[in-house]
DNA sequence: ACTTAATTGTGTAAGTAATACACAGAACTA
DNA sequence: TAGTTCTGTGTATTACTTACACAATTAAGT
């Protein structure tokens, strides 16, 4: 567990960077860069799929491109800065739909799958603490992908941004469990499907049942007979871990977007 | 934006860690230690809690105590090793309920809101990476007062630790936002309450209305007649911000709940 | 009482990382 | 050609965690 000191720059300041053209402008005085803030994004993206974010040093990012440290400061102000363009660039998939059909219930659901893709694409994603809804061009993208079928059965527009930052907030934090159990189990050698019941285990081994009933008969019943996952598998893999539940939660919140539209529907 | 590398130790560890005794041992033949764990994990918390979670460093813990910076590793192994018991350390009420009248989805509501008032009295809690369900003596009972209401409804036991997983991380998350943008607002010397709308306005001074029609539209519509919010209000400072919307989002998977073992309950 | 062993708090230093700053050279402008 | 501006580099500062050795302190064993 470590700490974050986010310095987050004001919305604003993050759009104008986030909008800022990559590219170099046209004739300028001094010598040409020899790279583009592009190129600098794309080198530590690339590190950082290959090697998680905690590879990501402003020295290793130069180191890949041949460059000084100091010289990625040409393109980009800071570090934070770097991050943030980082995971809008690691975006840059086309999300799924539109849906043609009209099911709202059904887009959405592909639009999280799409969603896990994406993390498990860039697992470090699910590492940089987020400020605030998306806000650079692939970003905004997918949200445009996500409204569009939340949007369908009639929610208002703060509800439905609402709900969408819900399903991609649980999405997240689902996966990046997933992730620190996995390397945390990398780290010690394990399995990870061990790794999940080392917690039940673990707990049931040192909670007292008269102090905690609940928890001890419901970590007990884990993964038995009385114990079986219904819902959406959104996790095709069947990877064992937090994201097992992952399809039923999403399931579960649809429900209750289904209900509430149905319910005012009826009035 | 920052990004962090948990080096999460295995969950076995991370168990026994929490749930040792703080308080020396009979006689030990050295000096005698003048602290004890308990003392450096609640300086800790205290520091946080005045100062956010940036300032704490080995070294301002230890002068706030003081002493040195490496007296510390007497009590804690590493800086990773007493944020984990700070997170835990700083669950120390005593949670909602329990719910005499068996309203299971009242229970939970409070249940919620008491997590609201948690992560409001120490919002560096929401800047720690969790690295995974709850493992400490305190966050365990606030898992068993959880538990009790979210089983009641007869979710089986993987289903029940899901949703109720779902619900902690939309609620931190959630605060996690508005915690970011009250600081970057701070930092800036502008209203909270502008800064919502500073996305909003600057996401729409930027978006092409053509490639993106849904977004330009709802983000137009936001706060307008078509908008308003319903649903609980956990947020009863009102504060604006993302906050804001909390309480819709909890009612709907709190719908979906119902819903499902409504359904569950019709077969 | 006296030796031995363990343990505390401290000082020093190593290692990593972000980044401020100045400078030499490059390339455009006038 | 002179002047200006921008690039990449080298150096240095700052802030951190934490390894390690040491002197002082206390209990255990005799």
């Amino acid at each position: 567990m470590t700490s974050e000191q986010p310095d987050p720059a004001a919305t604003t300041d993050e759009i104008r960077l986030l909008w800022s053209g990559h590219e170099p402008g046209p004739a300028r005085r001094g010598p040409r860069p020899k790279l583009t803030r592009s190129e600098v994004v794309a080198a530590a993206v690339r590190l950082a799929d290959a090697e998680g974010i905690e590879a990501v040093s402003m020295q290793r990012v130069a180191a890949a491109l041949g460059y000084t440290t100091m010289s990625l400061y040409r393109y980009v102000d800071s570090k934070d800065d770097l991050l943030l363009l980082m995971s809008d660039a690691a975006m840059d998939t086309t999300p799924p739909g539109p849906r043609e059909d009209g099911d709202w219930r059904a887009g959405l659901e592909e639009w999280c799958m799409g969603g896990v893709a994406l993390y498990r694409a860039h697992p470090w994603m699910v590492r940089l603490s987020v400020t605030g809804p998306p806000s650079g061009p692939n970003g905004i993208r997918w949200m445009e992908a996500g409204l569009r079928e939340i949007c369908a059965p009639g929610l208002r527009p703060s509800e439905a941004v609402q709900m969408l930052l819900i399903l991609t907030t649980v999405l997240r934090e689902t996966l990046r469990m997933e992730s620190d159990m996995q390397q945390a189990a990398h780290r010690h050698g394990q399995q990870i499907s061990d790794n999940e019941s080392d917690w039940v285990q673990g707990l049931l081994g040192v909670l007292d049942p008269g102090a905690f009933p609940t928890v001890t008969r419901v970590l007990g019943q884990l993964g038995t007979d009385e114990d079986e996952f219904g819902g959406l598998d959104l996790d095709s893999e069947r990877v064992s871990g937090p994201a097992e539940g992952l399809g039923f939660g999403i399931d579960r919140i649809l429900d209750g977007i289904e209900a509430y539209v149905g319910r005012r529907a009826a009035d």
